[in-house]
RNA sequence: GGACCGGUAGCUCAACUGGUUAGAGCACACGGCUUACAUCCGUGAGGUUGGGAGUUCGAGUCUCCCCUGGUCCACCA
């Protein structure tokens, strides 16, 4: 089927207009910084400058990552903080919405080390310090980028309290909350089996890392019993390789299959050593061959089996993933990959090898680089944070914080419930170096955490090496004056990993306010809501309520709002590596913000995930044309008005919309009525519904019916032409106020034509700060 | 293995604590440049709300079972 061809408007028919006045057909979202920039010279962005005895409305705004460019799911989290924001500042409580960015540890080191090795820059070479530097430079001039894109969808954050989670007063906050809990014991170092990402070189807390379906092995091994001739057991693995680190073989007590085996040793394959059998009812009789190798140092499972038996620990890869001094000679230097082929090979050529079985099953990914997670054994920071957990979910049971969508108040209390320690320590440079110094050095008390109970002198008997102190910790940033407190040791050693980014993302909601001590703390905290995606819920809402509450007491925000996840128009997930990305620059330039927005507040909903469409924008893009021509008309009938009609024509408007709540008048008494329902569905979070009304109200009351009312009474009684418009004027004012949250541009516009035209001169300058309609 | 969320018009989704005839945008059909707007206007078609049972005066909404997508958590070797 053929499409007619469109006709090009004359231009002069249709047009209606004046002779001297030009407004273009079409509303130029292009111009809409221009717009932006009237807001900012205004500095109403900034709530000092608000005179209100009203309650603040505050909102800490999820900080990006500095490093990088933001996509069209960005925008989405800032149109629904923005539109918060102005729907409060129209009500006049002096609103705050406060910027930043993250330096986003382990992502932008990764970033910023492959940006220096294109160039030919060896991190390692270039040294901790330098490469700080530079990463830190490289942010700076990023966050340039991702602040004009910020703006670009309108958001009215106050900028010049914009904060980056590496600035000093940020880090002084951050750094006492790590004192707090050090001294009161719930920071701590350990050992304890921990996900190693080979290729982050870093340890990882659980939440970093994701599962994922991958295609793997399944071997049957054989482990001779020890005195018993041709008397085997088998064990099954997905990962050969680590029977070079078992220390025993446990089964089942109640499986009478290896009942009379308990107690017995084993000889383990390819090594010169025998390992006990042992019976653990954690062990599954179905499992397998029922009987399962123990491997303390690379599997949780074996690791807590390995405790409760007290069970040696032989670690066999190390952190980079090689096989390690612990494996047999021939083994060492191989990657796990690799040394699981050696091991296959060597088992079957002994005789050992049952059979191997291809499986799919799952294994642990770095949540950043999506390479295998390494299980090792090592010692790391972690921050005990049970009693933390229990006191945010005291705040969701007592309602202090709710979710939106509800549902996952439970989701998010769940995994408090289920809470273990966290691993606080990252082998990172580019973050907050955990602070940390040792006296007598890192090895020393690491030995005294493996021997509990022991001293430093202890130490050198064992080791035969030098204590060069007495073995305590000392938390300070700074190199402690005077040495270490107790021995005067002046030699200190400063522990030299990082900490785990969400740990001062954590506290953003009160490090941005300058802390507990802050001002803007007095004046702000406990801020309103905390408005991001739920595929961050517990990395970052779960550590601020812990911390929030933990440093000061109150929950840091009493509603989290969770908006839905942007999708690429094939409905999967935007991702580079898909080639599926959607610039918001282009959605931007074909579109304009304020589409973009209203597809957002329609679609983006908790607990959807929605695929961005082009057929919706173009609607949402048409609607905004809709209230640019509306007010075209108006102007076009009100461009031959005299003087002193414009001036009775806006004293009439004012007095209409000082007296709106009580009109009679039936255009005002019905939009006054959906003022009050958009007010409702704001409250409620419900701004699919509020944009619906709008759209519904503006373009079939107003436009459909009003406008064309008007133009019948216009033209029969001429002498009434002033009343007309300013009954239509006024529901316009009111409208674009209710519009305004959602699509702030096109809105504002309208008003300063109008306000330039001399009309609306009772109200605000910037319709940005005009009363909201109640 | 545990938990959670969906399944409503061709598509993407609405419908607040159960309450008129289940809505919108886009797409579709037909007709229109009517003096703001063709990024528009008018008219129209399109739904047994996944299936079944139950509670109720009344169910898309509550209960149970089944089918079917999806997400999260978890130490199945």
């Amino acid at each position: 089927m053929q499409k007619k061809p469109k006709k090009e408007s004359t231009g002069k028919a249709g047009d209606g207009a004046k002779p001297g006045i030009d407004i273009p057909k079409a509303y130029d979202s292009s111009k809409e910084m221009e717009i932006y920039k009237l807001w900012e010279r205004s500095g109403a962005f900034n709530p000092d400058n608000i005179k209100s005895k009203k309650k603040p409305f505050v909102m800490t705004l999820p900080p990006p990552n500095a490093n990088g460019k933001q996509h069209v799911g960005h925008m989405c989290g800032y149109s629904f903080q923005d539109c918060m924001g102005r729907y409060h500042r129209m009500k006049g409580e002096p609103t705050l919405l406060l910027a930043g960015k993250d330096h986003a540890g382990i992502q932008t080191e990764a970033v910023f080390t492959k940006y220096l090795a294109e160039q030919g820059i060896d991190k390692w070479e270039l040294g901790r310090d330098e490469f700080y530097k530079r990463c830190y430079k490289f942010c700076i001039e990023n966050a340039d980028y991702a602040r004009e894109q910020e703006k670009r969808i309108g958001l009215s954050a106050d900028w010049s309290r914009e904060k980056f989670t590496l600035d000093p007063a940020l880090n002084k906050v951050i750094y006492e909350t790590f004192y707090k809990l050090f001294d009161e014991g719930l920071v701590y170092r350990g050992q304890y089996i921990i996900n190693q990402c080979t290729n982050c070189r870093t340890a990882l807390a659980n939440v970093d890392t994701e599962h994922e379906q991958k295609k793997g092995i399944f071997a049957y091994i054989k482990y001779p019993v020890v005195g018993e001739k041709d008397t085997y057991i088998t064990v099954a693995t997905t990962r050969p390789e680590t029977m070079l680190g078992d220390t025993a073989v446990a089964v089942n007590p109640k499986d009478s299959r290896y009942k009379k085996f308990v107690g017995k040793m084993v000889e383990l394959p390819l090594t010169d050593r025998q390992i006990p059998v042992i019976a653990d009812r954690k062990v599954d009789k179905d499992l397998g061959t029922g009987a399962l190798k123990i491997t303390p140092a690379h599997s949780a499972i074996d690791f807590e089996i390995g405790i409760e038996h007290e069970l040696k620990i032989v670690n066999v890869i190390d952190e980079e993933g090689l096989m390690n001094e612990n494996a047999p000679e021939k083994y060492q230097g191989m990657k796990t990959s690799e040394a699981s082929k050696a091991v296959l090979e060597d088992l079957d050529k002994a005789g050992l090898l049952e059979k191997v079985e291809d499986i799919t099953h799952e294994i642990l990914v770095c949540e950043r680089c999506r390479s295998v997670i390494e299980q090792i054994i090592s010692k790391q920071w972690f921050v005990n944070v049970e009693s933390l957990a229990k006191n945010a979910i005291k705040a969701i049971d007592s309602g202090e914080t709710t979710n939106v969508p509800k549902y996952f108040n439970r989701v998010l209390k769940n995994w408090l419930k289920d809470i273990r320690p966290w691993c606080i320590s990252r082998q990172l440079w580019w973050g907050h170096r955990i602070p940390i110094w040792y006296c007598g050095g890192k090895e020393l008390y690491d030995w005294l955490i493996d021997n509990p109970g022991k001293t430093a002198e202890d130490y050198e008997k064992a080791t035969g090496n030098k204590a060069k102190g007495c073995g305590q910790v000392i938390a300070s940033d700074e190199k402690p004056k005077g040495g270490c407190p107790k021995c005067k040791n002046a030699e200190l050693e400063s522990e030299e990993d990082c900490m785990d980014t969400w740990f001062s993302s954590g506290q953003w909601p009160f490090s941005t306010l300058g802390g507990p001590d802050g001002e803007d703390y007095k004046k702000f905290y406990p801020t309103d809501v905390m408005e991001t995606m739920h595929d961050i819920l517990f990395f970052w809402v779960a550590r601020m309520m812990m911390l929030g509450i933990y440093r000061t007491g109150k929950a840091p925000f009493h509603t989290v709002y969770l908006h839905g996840m942007i999708l690429a128009p094939d409905g999967r997930k935007m991702s580079k590596s898909k080639g599926n990305v959607v610039e918001p620059k282009e959605i931007f330039e074909k579109y304009g913000a304020d589409a973009l927005r209203l597809w957002y507040f329609s679609d983006a909903l908790p607990g959807k995930n929605t695929p961005i469409r082009h057929e919706k924008l173009q609607g949402n893009r048409n609607f905004v044309n809709k209230i640019w021509n509306a007010s075209r008309y108006i102007m076009f009938q009100i461009s031959d008005f005299s003087d002193e009609e414009i001036q009775e024509l806006d004293k009439s408007i004012g007095e209409r919309l000082a007296g709106l709540s009580k009109s009679k008048d039936k255009w005002e008494k019905e939009t006054f009525n959906v003022a009050e329902k958009i007010t409702k569905y704001l409250d409620k979070y419900q701004f699919n519904l509020a944009v619906e009304l709008n759209r519904e109200f503006f373009w079939h009351k107003l436009c459909d019916e009003w406008i064309e009312e008007t133009k019948n009474l216009v033209a029969n009684k001429p002498e009434n032409k002033i009343e007309s418009f300013a009954r239509l004027i006024t529901v316009l004012a009111v409208m674009l106020k209710l519009i305004h949250p959602f699509a702030p541009f096109i809105t504002e516009q309208v008003w300063q034509n109008l306000r330039n035209r001399g009309l609306l001169s009772g109200e605000s300058e910037l319709l940005m700060i005009s009363d909201w309609p109640e």
